[in-house]
DNA sequence: TGTTGACTTACACTTAACTCTAAGGTCTAC
DNA sequence: GTAGACCTTAGAGTTAAGTGTAAGTCAACA
């Protein structure tokens, strides 16, 4: 029977509208339909949109999911290409992920810095 | 003497459209000016702008950014607030650290997943 | 039977964060 | 003395990624 696109939303955590400008965009290809034209979801498209999510959570611009999930259309011939743009995905996700230790560094180091104003400020205070 | 929006740019990365919007939206404090109206940064509005880029590019909005760099213009009293801004911010940051280290797993096991369809389609290949 | 709720499409609107353009001022070098 | 490289402001335009609205279909329920 698949899926309405409420459940859909509810368990992916997109909005409907989201989804729908989803498969607009082609970013989620074409989902099927019930016989009054409503989309019904399967378990397949689930687990592309949690690819989908996945992708995009991770910094990668709608445009770039689109072209990679178009390319599993192509069958076996575009296995290599989708692991090459996964690969090249990949390297960008390690490096914001040390990108973000050395600002959550940096930060920690501010935070240090607010707390010993804030007792310089209070030892002040005391003496005065 | 200060430095120039031009100079202040290529230290900097921004462009100078955005350093500028920073100022106009009040993510960067007032700049001074030269005898011309021209700005004229100096190291500690370098100092701060190496602080906002570390907060945009860790995913803080600029409305937030410049709630933050607001509250130094009220002095000590703010002190503790900034320091609680910044935790908060810091508790975010770790998050997203856990958050993409998941996912660069999710994508590595999907590049495996793609290297082994590559090898069977290859095997059944040489078999043809 | 009529109204409520979930769905559809097409299209307009929003938001964040820039990015660019136009029109103009000032300084330096030839 | 003028061309070129700087800078200024005000305000318009762009882009990505949604978000919302209007008008309509359809099925189930009181």
């Amino acid at each position: 029977m698949g899926y309405s696109i409420k459940t859909i939303s509810q368990k992916s955590g997109l909005s409907q509208y989201t989804l729908r400008y989803y498969e607009r965009e082609g970013v989620l290809p074409e989902v099927a339909r019930d016989e009054h034209g409503n989309r019904c979801f399967h378990d397949e498209d689930l687990e592309l949109i949690s690819l989908i999510c996945c992708l995009k959570d991770t910094g990668m611009p709608i445009a770039d999911i689109k072209q990679f999930i178009s390319l599993s259309k192509e069958g076996h011939s575009s296995l290599s290409e989708q692991r090459r743009l996964l690969q090249q995905h990949k390297v960008h996700i390690d490096e914001k992920i040390k990108f973000f230790q050395t600002f959550a560094e940096k930060v920690e180091h501010k935070i240090a810095y607010f707390a010993s104003l804030e007792e310089q400020a209070e030892t002040e205070n005391n003496e005065a």
